[in-house]
DNA sequence: AGAGACTTGTGTACGCTGTCCACTTTGTTA
DNA sequence: TAACAAAGTGGACAGCGTACACAAGTCTCT
């Protein structure tokens, strides 16, 4: 019996689509990530999942590494998401100077929140394996809408409104994202991982603050 | 022959010291940290090196991660030397504003510089697992030795020299460790991992000028 | 001093992981 | 139609964390 029936083919044996293997292991690692963070993207889980044998992942991947780091870019991608929206929500016109502050305000709170809610998702997003590098995905073409490229753009619109001396400008997206990061990671798996919600709050207010006390 | 003779005992089957073992399976993690990072410290190796059977690391740690967390302490432990080093290496009495703000720089300078020449025990000295969480180890006689301690302590005397308003310093702790913290992992393990040594220099000047401009 | 209890290290074993190799199936193309 | 490359399968191996049973040394209490 070398012929199949269609209905068995189309059962569980047929060839699933061009590129769904792929894709499903990244979804997986994705979701084995979201709740676990990058320790738990597990090459083998995530096959499992997709309902293949762990070995085919290497049709696709070269290694667990790579599975990973495609994991981490899908990640960021939802960081970045996130902060577009938030950018998106604030009303006005660009370069009026309350709506360019929020909008920078929300970049920064959209990181927070995502780091928060998604602890496992954030902490894959930066758990970038040593090896298969950043492609840092700057096509050129269309505005940046990496986290880096759109705090930029807050900040060049937070010049275009004259908050912002241009002197002060020059490389200052990099102090900020790194307080922005920093407050993220010790309240998210450091140290401070153990205060409560209100004084986590109070935390990010105050860091708020003293970003703006730079910016004046 | 059920008696041992003197030499043969002496050998190698003699007794080790009380809390010899355990002592070693951290001084061997802190090795497999300092070359690896935190998911370096694997248990076996680390009973290898002491030259035990794997199993004997379950009579000093609970599991594998009763180890990391001793090793993250002795990292961390190692971070707050460092600190203090440097803070003891600037010259003038207490309150002289010179040297205030030196000291203040001497402790992110040794911040980044550990996180920069020990990439392996810095990221384990904050990746205590979610379980074994901090003791805190504030003992509460002398003086607070933690990182966080000293940054206090450097905080308090710029408001000694006259340098800091007292407004101001609630609370500034946190948003400057999370600045430093955040520049340390975001080149060092994070996306800016791959800026040559130069421009990673002047980020960091940038980055203590962006923190000093929020203190005056 | 001797008996029991406790501590500490050993040996064996299990399931899980990432990964290598050889094999089969399938869709495409000369 | 025959050859070929892509994609999935099956089996195997070493390394890991860890559980269980056992042995040898050490301490304590009568």
């Amino acid at each position: 019996m070398t012929g199949r029936s269609a209905a068995e083919k189309s059962q569980a044996q047929r060839r699933r689509p061009r590129g769904a293997v792929r894709d499903g292991l990244v979804a997986a690692g994705l979701e084995l990530a979201r709740a676990g963070g990058p320790e738990a993207v597990v090459l083998r889980e995530a096959t499992r999942m997709v309902g293949v044998v762990p070995n085919a992942a290497y049709r696709h991947f070269a290694d667990r590494d790579e599975l990973l780091a495609a994991v981490c870019a899908a990640a960021m991608r939802e960081l970045a998401d996130r902060m577009a929206a938030g950018v998106a929500s604030v009303p006005g016109a660009y370069g009026d100077p309350g709506a360019a502050r929020s909008r920078l305000g929300e970049i920064g709170r959209a990181y927070l929140n995502f780091a928060h809610e998604e602890p496992g998702l954030f902490a894959t997003a930066f758990a970038v394996p040593q090896q298969h590098a950043y492609d840092a995905q700057a096509s050129g073409d269309g505005p940046d809408r990496t986290p880096l490229g759109q705090l930029r753009a807050a900040l060049d619109e937070l010049v275009a409104a004259g908050i912002l001396d241009q002197r002060r400008r020059v490389g200052l997206e990099y102090p900020i994202w790194s307080t922005v990061h920093g407050l993220a990671v010790l309240t998210g798996e450091g140290p401070l991982r153990a205060v409560p919600e209100a004084a986590r709050r109070q935390l990010e207010e105050r860091t708020f603050a003293f970003i703006s006390d730079s910016l004046a």
